[in-house]
DNA sequence: GTAGGGTTAG
């Protein structure tokens, strides 16, 4: 019997809901066991109903219906979830039933409210509920701050952002989004500066405002400063490379982020825009994206022709995900199909090899690079043999390797 | 439980 005594098992039990089926259930066993009047779990079935099926706002109120008594919580949630799927003659029942039945709003249901006048473009309805509220808060304040933006009167904004006792992040950056959208993007680093703490958000704002103005040099300064750089914010400089033509700056950031998501965007733009993609750099960046993104093998083998970078991006991108035997097999195909590895290919196999403790593999590349190709090994190489040879604890061999060879290249 | 950042198509 969950339940009663466990709302988190209900909780849980609720999450793994997808069709209304499932949730039609549920709802009969928060009914049968009586627990129909819990405000705290019918929030969650309201809120999990939702986020199942946006669309239907019809579900949640006949649940929100059966609630004897709701609290103002359970009446900010449903008016919320009407305000954003459902008609907005909708909220406007709501409202008045609420009051009717002696509800008084809260500062949350006052910001529900400004939200749903500036979807309405009912601006003075929005400063009317403003004006009249006994308590606000950062929320409320930045709340109204968006409407006024959204109407595009930076004055009012300007005025509330100075005059407001308080602000939170969210508030920083809704200015610094104003002064972006308006193409002022030295007072959005103004603000930005001035701003106490920067977050993820505050940075991402300006770097899609320096991208939109072509500004990429200084869209990148600030996405390097950046410590934690999450999904939006890469999505936000790659954009900016999009729209400023420079795609294999993007490939390699996306490779960088591994996401299989971004890649498929770039991938169709590549495709349809106008980028060459036989271009040998621009197909190994592609390869190289894909490679890192997880999806490596496709890409690669339509490939019309295969060139030394595309191998070393595949190869490298194998040994990534931890495929180092492919890696090595994949590197001796390339010598087949007659493609000369220079150094920074043996680099990169040697480093595979170290990396997946492929220690015979790697003495036999070793001494290829150095028989066959009469090459002699750099530093880099060197260091990927010894490492390879430690870690596979001959290190007697490693030390002797490393003295002897480097003095004799030294010599 | 409320406010703030990116992309896609037409």
């Amino acid at each position: 019997m969950p339940f009663r005594h466990s709302p988190p098992a209900v909780l849980s039990l609720l999450k793994t809901c997808k069709t209304l089926r499932d949730l039609n259930q549920i709802h009969a066993h928060i009914i049968h066991r009586g627990c129909e009047q819990d405000h705290y779990l019918i929030a969650h079935f309201l809120i999990i109903c939702t986020a199942a099926q946006p669309a239907n706002v019809r579900y949640p109120t006949t649940a929100f219906n059966c609630v004897i008594s709701p609290n103002i919580y359970l009446w900010n949630i449903l008016i919320k979830i009407h305000c954003e799927n459902g008609p907005l003659g909708g909220c406007f029942s709501l409202f008045r039933r609420m009051r009717k039945g002696g509800n008084v709003g809260d500062v949350f249901m006052g910001s529900n409210l400004i939200d749903f006048y500036g979807k309405c473009r009912e601006i003075e309805s929005a400063w009317k509920v403003f004006d009249g509220m006994c308590v606000r808060n950062e929320v409320s304040w930045t709340a109204m701050m968006v409407r006024c933006l959204d109407c595009g009167d930076m004055d009012a904004a300007r005025k509330m952002f100075d005059e407001m006792p308080k602000k939170n992040d969210a508030t920083w950056n809704t200015m610094i989004k104003g002064l972006v959208r308006l193409g002022d993007l030295v007072n959005a680093r103004k603000v930005f500066d001035e701003m106490p703490v920067r977050d993820a958000v505050s940075f991402t704002t300006l770097i899609s405002g320096y991208a939109k103005a072509g500004d990429m040099a200084a869209a990148r300064f600030m996405f390097d400063q950046m410590d934690s750089k999450d999904l939006v914010s890469w999505s936000a400089i790659m954009s900016g490379y999009v729209q400023n033509g420079k795609p294999v700056i993007l490939m390699s950031a996306c490779a960088q982020l591994g996401s299989s998501e971004l890649a498929r965007w770039i991938e169709s733009y590549m495709h349809e825009g106008p980028y060459d993609t036989t271009r040998p750099h621009v197909a190994a960046a592609l390869v190289d994206m894909n490679a890192k993104c997880g999806d490596m093998a496709k890409l690669f083998e339509e490939m019309p022709r295969r060139h030394l970078v595309s191998y070393c991006s595949m190869i490298q991108g194998l040994c990534i995900h931890g495929r180092g035997a492919e890696a090595v097999a994949l590197f001796h195909r390339m010598i087949d199909e007659g493609v000369r590895p220079d150094d920074v290919a043996f680099t990169v196999i040697l480093t595979t090899c170290s990396h997946a403790g492929l220690v015979d593999e790697g003495c036999r590349v070793f001494d290829l690079m150095t028989e066959k190709y009469s090459m002699s090994p750099s530093p880099d190489h060197y260091a990927c043999m010894v490492n390879l040879l430690g870690k596979s604890g001959r290190v007697k061999a490693a030390y002797e390797l490393m003295t002897f060879e480097m003095g004799t290249n030294l010599r």
